[in-house]
DNA sequence: ACCAATATACCGGAAAACCAGTAGAAAAAA
DNA sequence: TTTTTTCTACTGGTTTTCCGGTATATTGGT
């Protein structure tokens, strides 16, 4: 017996990528595109009223942000699988969605076979990640323990007004405090990223994108 | 009397963005897509053998870089119309793109019609960019004047090793130079880059793409 | 062979950053 | 309310950077 196919939902603001899918989908009888969206506020106005089982959904949203989007979507439709999609790798984005709850995650560069794979994969439960992706997760894992320093508000704050190249006597003036607690500031910023001076501060700083 | 279809080639990694482009494309009898290929090297040596009226390129592929693609592609056949894609606008790319002779560019979430248009301008022999690539040109030729300086070899050699947080006497050291040369070399990056103090150096170099 | 750009090197002095501590309020978390 | 974190501030001293110049090899291109 053949079962119904899988109820998709594309959710993505480039034209030519949702016709792309549907037709890599399309070939398909496993899974049936159902609709799509361009935009995330259009998407969950649908969910309130109508469901899907397996959402694709691009991180790059016009309006809301596709990490934010995930939560949102799990709120209302809580056993909606959702496979994250984007063009380029970046390690941060592909963490926090995973986090958020997203089942799956693919880049653009995904085959046909791949796309269907992830879909039958998250609609049964389980986890789909493409390869580039997961050889990202391991990258994760290996650093793990390398985990950003948390900054207090103050000490972001001066650590901006240091990459502007204020000194602390500036710094001190603006944030009317006196330059020797800008001098601290600063200090313990350096001794968080581990580094010897505000060169290098600045460095690591648009590195690990506190800046 | 109806014209004969322009012919495209269409040059892309991701399979998803091939179907959509060639769906988007399939209505519209005023255009035919001829082929796709997904890296350089195989549009390359299909261009030896064989030609097509206009190229739609994607800026990242595999093997050869966008921008490089598009001197290599003129040097085959001069008269063939080259579109850029991709799917952010990074004014650098664009720019360097259009000087190396591309006629038009989109953004990956142009519309159909978009398309079209912009493949019959450039076809003609005319320019064609999106909206928000206009958007870019317009901001480019506003900062006219604001280039980035050019730095020398040594100079951006001295300026990662700041970025490394090496002091002066460190770098020096390692590059077997006097440190009033190397102090010499971060005055003159200071004075290139506008600033006045090693951070900003930085922050600039980086913002600038230097680093 | 020549000219411009680059890389090299120096002096002296002022300013700023960096280091090693300590420590009291204020605010946030428990 | 107690505890912890954050923000604040200080002493005293060392190192490094920054600024104003000047100046000579070396290299690259024409």
């Amino acid at each position: 017996m053949q079962h119904k196919p899988i109820q998709i939902l594309i959710v993505d603001d480039h034209p030519m990528v949702i016709e792309g899918l549907k037709t890599l989908l399309g070939d398909d009888d496993r899974v049936a595109v159902k609709c799509h969206f361009m935009n995330g506020t259009d998407t969950l106005s649908f969910l309130e009223k109508d469901t899907v089982d397996v959402i694709l959904l691009d991180v790059n949203l016009p309006d809301i942000n596709g990490v934010e989007m995930v939560p949102k979507i799990l709120n209302i439709r809580a056993n909606i699988g959702i496979i994250g999609l984007s063009t380029y790798s970046e390690p941060s984005i592909i963490n926090q969605m995973i986090k958020n709850g997203v089942k799956g995650y693919l880049l653009k560069n995904a085959t046909a076979d791949e796309l269907v794979n992830a879909i039958s994969h998250v609609h049964q439960g389980n986890f789909y990640f493409g390869s580039e992706v997961q050889k990202i997760l391991v990258d994760s894992v290996a650093q793990e323990g390398n985990e950003l320093p948390k900054l207090t508000r103050r000490e972001k704050h001066v650590l901006t007004l240091i990459a502007d190249g204020k000194t602390t006597n500036n710094i001190a003036e603006e944030l009317f405090i006196s330059p020797l607690t800008v001098e601290t500031h600063r200090r313990n910023l350096m001794q968080k990223l581990e580094v010897s001076n505000a060169a290098s501060l600045i460095k690591v700083a648009v590195e690990k994108k506190l800046i």
